[in-house]
DNA sequence: ATTGCAAATGCAAATTATTCGCATTTGCAA
DNA sequence: TTGCAAATGCGAATAATTTGCATTTGCAAT
């Protein structure tokens, strides 16, 4: 693993293949939780490169105008980048450690349908979030959050 | 409408009634749509008052604490508030005009319910917004978002 | 292969939302 | 009425993200 190429995944969305947009889509694709911005900037620099933070910015950007990647604004302060693999991601956070999960299943997408006839806007997308505590967190708490 | 008091929420809630407590909660209140600090900061100016801005974040932060507002961060940039009348809201926001409004039903208690199952995460909350145009946007675009 | 140019990058400075430190004011309990 | 902790105002500080601009680089056409 590690040295596949995504050029033509680039070629086909007609933006050009650059070796920062191949570390980038792989640090993304190896990866199995959602990534700040940071966390890539980081992540790419132990692997000696030094690439511009607002290189990042502007080619997550465009892999989020391509469809290529979701942008999710979960936390209050940092965003979050991941491959859109099949189909688009929720997420469960935990409130106290930060550790953030990915969701594949999409509990309303027959809700959508209705919520369009009831408001009349065009549903084009949705973002669902979850707050709460790990399975460790919580044991760490056991017996102390009640108020 | 306009001229009543909220003191005694807040003393319920074991905090200070200050005259900037009562303006921006009055706002929240009278407001049909979540407000972001900035739209209150003007919006109280009008009224003839020279609120700081700091001061509208803690209030906001105080009263988020005391569940008393409930804080979205919808958008990439802006976070946005408004009272918790009875029980939580979700929203749907027109990605051409920036309308948002605010949903009272909640489609996805139940699915919670499964997912604390699955995850043995303990969910304390959540978080569900929906991007769209609204009816009148939709009529602008007609005929032209197709890609 | 070589070349040319638009697209992409790097760097530093700018922007924007939000937070913080600290001196002053103010609600409210005694 | 008084005292003091809590709240406010102001400006400065942070932190994430964006932007301007000069330089580099992918790649299509030669």
């Amino acid at each position: 693993m590690e040295s596949k190429s995504y050029t033509e995944i680039f070629k086909k969305n007609g933006i050009k293949a650059t070796k920062q947009r191949e570390l980038v889509f792989g640090l993304l694709t190896d990866s199995d939780v959602p990534l700040t911005v940071e966390e890539i900037y980081v992540g790419l620099m132990e692997k000696e490169k030094n690439m511009s933070l607002s290189t990042i910015y502007r080619i997550l950007d465009v892999f989020v105008e391509k469809g290529l990647v979701q942008k999710s604004n979960i936390t209050d302060n940092k965003a979050v980048y991941e491959v859109v693999g099949m189909g688009h991601k929720h997420h469960i956070i935990c409130i106290s450690c930060g550790k953030i999960i990915a969701l594949d299943h999409c509990p309303i997408k027959e809700y959508e349908k209705a919520l369009e006839k009831e408001t009349e806007f065009e549903i084009t997308s949705h973002k669902l979030v979850f707050f709460g505590y790990c399975p460790e967190c919580k044991k760490k708490n056991e017996g102390d959050h009640g108020k």
